[in-house]
DNA sequence: GGTAATGTTAGACT
DNA sequence: TAGTCTAACATTAC
C-alpha cells in the first residue's frame, strides 16, 4: 500500500492521532525492524516524550520529537500502515501484524503495523544520514515541468517505469502508481526515454502529478483499507476484470518490466 | 502446495 | 561504464 498518496495519508492520520500526548509504554515484537540502534536505547530515548511534527518525504514519514534532536524515521516496506486505538483492545485484521506500538497517557495508543517486515525504523538526528533518504530525488507534487523534463534528460537510456520506480530519481512512486502514471499518459512501459516525443514527456508529467494528486484525495479512510477508485482507474481493474478502463474490448496485460508485475493496455498505451 | 504481493538492494550479467 | 536482471529479505492470502 505505502507509495507516496498512502503515506500522505498515513502523515495525516499520524498528525491526527500520534502528536502531542506523552508516550508511556513502547513495545516491539519484531526489534529487528529498529535499524541501527537497540531496542533498549530506542525505548530510553522516546520513553515520556511527545511526538511534536511529521512529515513526509518519498515514502518515509519523519518525525520530530519534543526535548531532543532525534527523529523518528518510519518506512513501511510494502505492507505497512498505522492503526490508532484504544490500548489492549484486540488486533484484528492487519492489526495483527502490530510489529511496533506507543501507548499514551491516554489509554490509547498508535501501531505500526507490518505484515512482511519489510518496514524499517530508524532514530536519527540527521535524516539524511539513511543512504535511501540521502540520495532521494525530488518530490513529484513541487516540481515544474521544466525541472521534471531535466530529470528524464539525465537518464535518456534508461526504461521508463526503472525511471519511475527508482527513488534516486523522482521519489514516492512505486510499482501500481507508475502503472497508472502509463497509462493515463498512454506510454508502453518498455519503451525507453530518448524515444519519447514532447507531447509524451508532457502527458507523463501530467499523469504523473494529477494520479498522485487524485489519490491523495480520494482515500478519505485512512490506513490501508477500502480503497475505492473510480472504474476510470487502471488500479481498480489490476488482478481484477483486466479490462481497459478506456475500452472494455481491450484486455490488459500483465508482464515482469523493471523486476516488476507491469499491468497495462497494450492498445492504448503505445 | 504453488504463486503473487503497493519495497529495496546487493551482486551478477550484458 | 551503464543499464538490466535475479535473488533475497519475510509472510500472508488466494
Amino acid at each position: 500500500m505505502p507509495e507516496l498518496p498512502d503515506v500522505e495519508n498515513f502523515k495525516v492520520y499520524f498528525r491526527r492521532n500520534g502528536l502531542n500526548k506523552k508516550i508511556t509504554a513502547i513495545e516491539c515484537s519484531t526489534p529487528s525492524l529498529i535499524k541501527e540502534v537497540r531496542f533498549s536505547d530506542f525505548k530510553k530515548k522516546l520513553m515520556e516524550k511527545k511526538f511534536k511534527d511529521v512529515r513526509r518525504r518519498g515514502k518515509f514519514l519523519i518525525i520530530d520529537i519534543a526535548r531532543i534532536p532525534e527523529k523518528l524515521i518510519i518506512h513501511f516496506g510494502m505492507t505497512g500502515g498505522l492503526s490508532y486505538a484504544e490500548q489492549d483492545t484486540e488486533r484484528k485484521g492487519r492489526d495483527r501484524f502490530s510489529r511496533l506500538i506507543f501507548k499514551f497517557d491516554n489509554n490509547e495508543e498508535l501501531r505500526w503495523l507490518n505484515v512482511r517486515k519489510l518496514g524499517k525504523i530508524y532514530l536519527k538526528k540527521d535524516p539524511e544520514s539513511v543512504e535511501l533518504i540521502k540520495e532521494l530525488g525530488p518530490e513529484p507534487l513541487q516540481i515544474s515541468e521544466r525541472q521534471f523534463f531535466e530529470l528524464l534528460r539525465k537518464c535518456q537510456n534508461k526504461n521508463i517505469k526503472a525511471f519511475l520506480l527508482d527513488q534516486r530519481n523522482i521519489a514516492g512512486i512505486g510499482n501500481i502508481y507508475s502503472d497508472e502514471i502509463l497509462f493515463r499518459a498512454k506510454i508502453n512501459p518498455h519503451r525507453i526515454i530518448e524515444t519519447l516525443s514532447k507531447i509524451e514527456k508532457q502527458n507523463l508529467y501530467q499523469g504523473t502529478i494529477n494520479a498522485l494528486r487524485e489519490a491523495i484525495e480520494i482515500r478519505p479512510s485512512y490506513g490501508m483499507y477500502g480503497i475505492r477508485f473510480e472504474t476510470d482507474w487502471l488500479l481498480s481493474h489490476r488482478h481484477k476484470d483486466m479490462e481497459c478502463p478506456r475500452n472494455k474490448n481491450h484486455k490488459l496485460k500483465r508482464e515482469i518490466i523493471a523486476g516488476r508485475a507491469a499491468i497495462y493496455c497494450p492498445i492504448c498505451q503505445k
